[in-house]
DNA sequence: TGTTGCTTGTGAAGCCTTTCACAAGCCTAC
DNA sequence: GTAGGCTTGTGAAAGGCTTCACAAGCAACA
């Protein structure tokens, strides 16, 4: 789509123009510097500028970035036009708390199916998503054309289970065991892993030193 | 307590050499090489070797590392040779999985005491820890000594609730609204976002290619 | 139309992180 | 005890990301 090589710090910080673009638009504010931009994203006017640079010039000069205009472009470049079916495997504490958790939806992610290897979870979930036993996740996940997996099991079964969504076609998941996933390279894994950033911060007290970072 | 400037993603790869080391005690394994720790936490020798140099020299050439002296190295450097008290604000979904989720007490991280403006929800919760009404937060917070605290409240809550943290002399933040928060600096903050997390997934799945990331 | 003030887009510089490559050093076995 | 094989620790090189700094350009207004 674009050209190569762009950083995930660039991508994350899109994500956070692209949010705050959209907290934005109910204010009434027409257009954004990229100074106002920096500000409230906590990053700098030359960074956004340049991480908008990679992908085409999308401001005025003497002015500013058109809110409407900015938002549907990042949009367009995160790949969030459309909306994403997910699979979530595990029912767990965080497995539904992810079910629950509506802010998924309002950004364009839907949870299409979950599953668990304990029957007694599969069904009908509170938040309205069906649950399926274990053994299904292959026909489902096709079926559904699922390309994002949520992992949320415990540790021991999040290889297997990654290795039976990138068998299945799935082609990102977001990890939340806290484990190095081995996939084939044509999967992209993203791991969240609450401990590991309580450790950071942990790291960060010892170390005595106030820098604050976001 | 030791040089400055460590990067984020060294103190990041420290945590999983540690998480490594400890799953790696059981097995047997006395001695582990950087190329083994390397390849089982997604990195290289060379990063492995110049990551630990920051801190000192604990290998033994033609052997590698000693499995228990290394472990116990590393929780020195991250802060983890002693337990930490945390507070929790917010006891919705996502604060409820967390209340539940074992894997950072054992990780070394207790939750000392949980908060909601709810009323409903104060009171002991399932998990065993203290629900209490969101008035008490300074008053409990300085009697346990909390100095990391965790913020899944509403996202129209968190600023506010990050300002009354940093007054009450918490000075780390795991936040998992979706929002910047703006602390002093002499609060470290972390934010944890799914859904950003997978816009990155997007990202990468709609600019179509295979470079998986862990 | 000309001037003033402001903001973008971007090469270049600076800084930081990762990778390279190799001397130094440990261990085993003969 | 010494030869061979392996691994660490670390300067130096390479690579990547961020910051600087400024020409180009827009808008408002006289």
């Amino acid at each position: 789509m674009t050209q190569r090589k762009i950083s995930e710090s660039t991508v994350r910080r899109l994500s956070l123009y692209l949010r705050l673009l959209r907290e934005a638009r109910p204010s009434g504010k027409r257009v954004l510097s990229s100074r106002e931009l920096a500000e409230r994203t906590g990053t700098t006017s030359a960074q956004v500028r340049k991480d908008l640079s990679f992908f085409g010039s999308f401001g005025k000069r003497g002015r500013g970035y058109d809110v409407d205009e900015l938002e549907r472009t990042l949009a367009r470049i995160l790949g969030l036009q459309r909306r994403w079916p997910v699979a979530l495997i595990g029912v767990g504490k965080i497995g539904s708390a992810l079910l629950g958790y509506g802010d998924l939806e309002r950004r364009g992610f839907d949870i299409v199916a979950a599953f668990d290897i304990d029957e007694a979870k599969v069904g009908r979930h509170a938040s309205g998503v069906t649950v399926w036993p274990l053994d299904e996740l292959e026909n489902v996940v096709r079926s559904q054309d699922v390309t994002i997996g949520i992992i949320a099991t415990p540790p021991e079964a999040a290889e297997k289970t990654a290795r039976r969504l990138a068998d299945t076609g799935v082609s990102a998941i977001l990890n939340f065991a806290p484990v190095k996933l081995s996939t084939p390279d044509t999967v992209t894994v993203r791991t969240m892993d609450v401990a590991l950033e309580l450790e950071g911060l942990s790291f960060a007290l010892t170390s005595e030193r106030g820098n604050g970072v976001s």
